[in-house]
DNA sequence: GTAATATAAGACTGGAATAGTCGTATTTAT
DNA sequence: ATAAATACGACTATTCCAGTCTTATATTAC
């Protein structure tokens, strides 16, 4: 209930351990997956990810790995969710992209009471940054 | 991603129904099933979780039902999650009963970080009560 | 130029969680 | 007695998620 999934997880822990280290050092997706002990097939999915977003920059080939892109504190948590699970955090369906397809969204009474836990929730994830995290 | 359960999308409904009517008013489980279209065995349970816990007041029989059991401004959301899940809201595993059983629960570098987040979902919930949700 | 070590990307699988259903017992007003 | 309601547990179906596997490509070292 309300949890982070393991992919938002993962990435997190790689994307801090790069930012607790000196700025551009490249770390390869197979190191961070031992040292956390977690499934290096899975964190490198998500690393993949971050790539393509910008976030974090790869390098291919031996003494290859990835490094961050971006300050800590220019990136928010909202976006790092956004990037990995492909979707916006949302508390209810109706607020995801889409979110009319709801079976019940015409007798709903709850969306627009609900928006202002939606909205909080926004602000507490957009003011969180990967610095607050280090 | 952390998004509420219909379990507790339609409990939410259900109370937010009795709120808006004058205190101490039954409501079939059945009525309120029929009037928002969602599933009348689901919601039943639902509402028998929510006796238990003493959130909502049932009278058996023929034209029985259920009724609040408390004022509307009384009632957090945190709590009636709480009580329809079973377990405390979290963010994370670890955050959660019996949460040092998380696999990587010592190598884990965000636990303490992610904290903060916690701590502010937290505080959201808790002050996020029914009368706001009406 | 070949071997070794990385990333890139997609398909596949198993298991857990969730949503929903069904059946039966019990309670109570009429 | 009957009808209408809650109580409760078992069951099923489906969806989602974590994790694995495979193949391709890029880069460096030798």
């Amino acid at each position: 209930m309300l949890q982070l999934s393991k992919k938002v997880e993962y990435g997190l822990i790689a994307l801090r351990h790069m930012a607790m280290n000196p700025r551009g050092q490249v770390f390869a997706a197979k190191e961070i997956a031992v040292k956390f002990d977690i499934s290096y097939e899975l964190l490198a999915k998500v690393l993949q990810k971050l790539t393509k977003a910008g976030v974090v920059i790869s390098t291919q080939g031996m003494h290859g790995g990835y490094s961050l892109a971006k300050k800590p504190n220019e990136l928010r948590v909202s976006s790092i969710i956004s990037v990995i699970e492909e979707e916006r955090p949302t508390i209810a369906e109706c607020y995801a992209e889409g979110g009319e397809d709801c079976s019940i969204f015409n007798a709903c009474t709850i969306r627009k009471p609900l928006g202002k836990m939606q909205h909080n929730l926004n602000l507490l994830l957009e003011n969180t940054t990967l610095e607050q995290i280090v």
